[in-house]
DNA sequence: ACCTGAACACCGTTCAAGT
DNA sequence: ACCTGAACACCGTTCAAGT
């Protein structure tokens, strides 16, 4: 008689560490990170909301876990070489890193880093940077610059992405292109068609990762 | 005798567009775009939460209100000159721009745009470029590349700022630092002061667009 | 046209309590 | 130690209704 939908109690150690974490993170995959919520998660997991707080303290906690799993998963450092390739590698690694993972990039665009997540990426690219030549700040500038680079880059190509997506999107976005003055905005309207193909692709990231590279060399005289 | 905290009723056209958009500017600007809700807005403007889906169809409508709003109040474009100080002047601006409104910021990193609220800015910076001599397609690219750069650049900075601010995440930071085993990331351990002082700041920011405008130099040949 | 309250279907988190 | 339900103080938005 009592179908109420009452939950059987979970039995002891259900849970665990990175059982949440993977848990978390394919429910964020799935609906994006903006819709991922502690309850949805605690449902998705047979448990109740507060279940979790056993094992992280707040969401933000499993935010930093969910980031640090992704971020520990893959090695991002390189084999040795040219400074240059060194650098392409592991910005290229790490924009893909981002791309497959858009949840991982919203996390990095709203939380800061503490630094051990990337260290093994960043001792690889600094030393590579320091043998080449770079005094150490231009070393250590060379690297935040890139990252900070990629981040952007990437975090503007997945939402120009998601934005491009639906034919919503897409018609939004012929209109404002259309709804341009030639007269106020005469160069704009010429160069419509390779703004428009700029907003992502490797073709983009690859033009900036060189420019950027191209730019660091006059440092080394 | 009815002192039920009741408000009175709003007259007619109490709100419009910009009264609303600038309230939610103020209080984004003094709580922080997370904390910022439709409901504490409407309590500002002493209405009720409905009365504001007469001006906007969404709470995602309001933020591309608020964020037209900003980048529409600041004049981008600069003064004719060498295409590398039109470069210069124009990421200087926009970074400083989105160091003062970390809303902004937020929202940028957030949505995508559609391209009019910027077309002034685009104009000038593609414009210069056409007329250094690059062609379309790397003047399209140079223009996203610096729009991204400046996004990415100033989100890491607004960002570790922020976890600077209060002593708790300073402690963090060095915390961190200082578990990181100098035999496993020598390089990393012997730079960790210019690494942590590439967080952010105008200098970093420099070193960042000088080297990426000496990389786009070769492209003129 | 412009503003209202009530209601719906959610949130994250605190607290005291069960096992 | 690990999981529970109830409760608190919120959300954004729909709906039908007032003026």
């Amino acid at each position: 008689m009592s179908d109420k939908p009452t939950r059987a109690r979970a039995p002891r150690n259900t849970l665990n560490p990175e059982l949440i974490v993977t848990t978390a993170l394919a429910l964020m995959e799935a609906q994006g990170l903006e819709a991922f919520s502690v309850r949805s998660l605690a449902k998705e997991l047979g448990v109740g909301p507060m279940a979790l707080y056993t094992y992280f303290r707040s969401k933000d906690e499993l935010f930093d876990a969910v980031r640090d799993h992704l971020l520990g998963a893959r090695r991002l450092s390189a084999a040795r070489g040219p400074w240059q390739e060194q650098v392409r590698t592991i910005a290229t690694g790490l924009r893909q890193l981002l791309l497959e993972h858009p949840c991982l990039l919203r996390i990095l665009a709203s939380r800061p880093l503490k630094g051990q997540e990337t260290a093994a990426a960043t001792e690889t690219l600094v030393r590579a940077l320091r043998e080449a030549g770079f005094s150490k700040e231009n070393a250590a500038r060379a690297h935040t610059m890139l990252f900070t680079f990629v981040l952007g880059a990437a975090l503007w190509e997945s939402q120009m992405n998601a934005e491009k997506q639906d034919r919503e999107g897409r018609r939004r976005l012929r209109a404002t292109m259309e709804s341009l003055s030639a007269a106020d905005y005469p160069t704009v309207v010429d160069l419509a068609d390779e703004l428009s193909r700029t907003s992502g692709g490797d073709a983009q990231f690859d033009f900036g990762l060189n420019a950027l590279i191209a730019g660091l060399e006059p440092l080394l005289n």
